[in-house]
DNA sequence: TATGAGGATGCAATCGATTGCAAAATTTTA
DNA sequence: TAAAATTTTGCAATCGATTGCATCCTCATA
């Protein structure tokens, strides 16, 4: 059906290598036959055929984009800045969800078959042994909001999830609050724990502010709700830092059942600084987190291993910055 | 580095057929053979490459899922159940960001040169030419979202849009609302368009209804909110029906800022259903798409054009519903 | 004009599988 | 037990490209 390099060789009437040479950029062809060669082409639509091309080039440009995470609002954005900026290496994502997946066998292999040029695992939640699992088997990966403690072997691009806990705590003291809380999403994603650490850490040095912690049950609108409202039995803190931001935006809901006016009555100081943290009607104060430079960088990573599959493994980490909006008290002057 | 039917025929000491054979079911192998086959497999940690496989078979198991919108949170959903249904088929999507291609041409040649063998197009913005390109070149698309009347030569799954525009009008009569406007999308998608007919048609039964209508520039928040605060200038109708649920948000923000009570003063259907929309504080009142359904359906005809490229083209359009939340006021009687 | 350098071309092997066909092995039948 | 039928197996061609090597041109230089 669709036409061979046989045929385009057989119609401008020289052997299939110069059809090939002319389609491979940096062989050495003549302009006369460059030019016959792709008219013959375009008369019959040809253009190489990438799979039966990487049998040999051993290059697919097939790049894995493994998840776990498909519910997350900043997720589209992910999304969207992943598929551009593959393409725009020539690259294609293989899209591959693993929101059930326990065991990485599976999914190694069927990348494997696919000779996945490299693979990007885009998660914080998702176990290092899925990565090394890749690294393993010598395909290149880089893991993308991943915890670079865990997994040093494997390249990791996001951001010091220590420094954000951090700079939330610091950011409630800042406003002069006197109790605060950590609202974590699941106690398993290392990404949490990471910046319970960096919370913690802030807060022992102000000993005079009472520092409460917990979890909800999942990274989820009602997990922050129903968290915020069990919290709320035994009194209320001050301010919160939310586990990301839709959870916050159930605490807000929460809060709103309550009868507790934000921010007059209760602080909240999100984390990603999704789209919605700043549609008007939310008004989410958030930490924002770099996700153009991350994919970006991602990337830029991976186009690199792609290169020099032996690259010493790195972990590129950007800052965050917190976005004010109408959630926080002003900056109180002592 | 990774073993091929080669290094396992040579360490069972048996031909390459025998090995190819032992992992193609359905072809003849004693058991004998297959056992001594798959221990040698094992031992070496063999899996066939689909992409060498796919040169004889012709068929490489890769399905383009091609879309250009990445921003509107139903979409998290739809990538989560398309990614799932195609990996229980034992397909696998390959992404195509179309988000600012305007020319079909590169995307068919791409998805040409990895031998997809089929596509996706899940969008309802996109021009019918898009699907269109594939099927020229005999690639078995299914246009998910789609817009049945105007591709009839092209498989559509989706929802009536004239129906739910129809839905939408009938349910604000039904609260007794004295003047009703529809606040579209872009006039450039059809399926605002179509739904701007049927919502027109519902109301031309109603000539005592106060009937206007217009369009907000996108199918975002600020678009929806800048509208419905311009639209504000020469006074607001009772009721509006919104293009889809993030453009709702943005209308109720701006009733916010207008001062305007939700229900009281002020209702609003949306569209979609989107995740957010039954978050308690926002509580909007909507059409659920039956996106589950579209997208079982897609696939499930995917996957039977796979069978038979020749299937003849057919439409599979969805019923809606509305679910009830706390922007609309009750059902008056009279 | 002869010589050599270097670029352009083609031949044929190769990438990792599948598969039609014929030969070999096994089972069934007489 | 021999012949026929059937199942297994292997050979070799094929899928659509790329590429090392040898040959052939071209053209500049002496």
């Amino acid at each position: 059906m669709t036409p061979t390099l046989k045929d385009v060789a057989l119609r401008a009437g020289v052997s299939t290598s110069a059809v090939s040479r002319t389609f491979t950029d940096g062989a050495s062809v003549s302009d006369k036959m460059r030019k016959k060669v792709e008219k013959a082409a375009a008369e019959l639509g040809y253009s190489p055929n990438f799979i039966a091309r990487s049998l040999t080039t051993r290059r697919t440009k097939l790049i894995g984009l493994v998840s776990d995470n498909f519910y997350n609002p900043v997720f589209l954005e992910v999304f969207d800045r992943f598929t551009r900026a593959l393409q725009d290496c020539g690259l294609r994502p293989l899209l591959v969800n693993l929101s059930n997946e326990t065991d990485p066998e599976n999914s190694v292999r069927m990348l494997q078959q696919y000779s996945v040029d490299g693979v990007m695992v885009v998660s914080s939640t998702l176990p290092p042994e899925f990565s090394k699992a890749f690294r393993d088997k010598n395909i290149p990966v880089v893991n993308t909001f991943g915890r670079h403690a865990t997994s040093p072997d494997v390249h990791v691009v996001g951001i010091d999830n220590v420094a954000a806990g951090r700079m939330a705590a610091r950011e409630l003291v800042s406003r002069g609050y006197k109790s605060i809380a950590f609202l974590g999403g699941p106690m398993r994603a290392t990404s949490t724990l990471d910046r319970l650490e960096g919370f913690r850490a802030e807060m022992a040095q102000h000993p005079d502010i009472a520092f409460t912690y917990s979890f909800a049950s999942a990274y989820s609108f009602q997990a922050g709700r129903a968290e915020i409202l069990r919290l709320a039995e035994n009194g209320l803190a001050e301010a919160y830092f939310g586990g990301d931001d839709v959870l916050s935006v159930g605490i807000l809901s929460g809060f709103q059942d309550l009868g507790k006016g934000v921010p007059q009555d209760v602080g909240l100081i999100g984390f990603n600084n999704m789209e919605m943290a700043g549609w008007e009607n939310i008004a989410l104060t958030t930490i924002h987190q770099p996700i153009a430079q991350i994919i970006a960088s991602s990337v830029e990573l991976m186009v690199a291993m792609l290169e020099n599959p032996d690259r010493y493994p790195e972990a590129r980490l950007f800052p965050c910055h917190v976005v004010e909006r109408k959630t926080l008290r002003p900056i109180q002057c002592r």
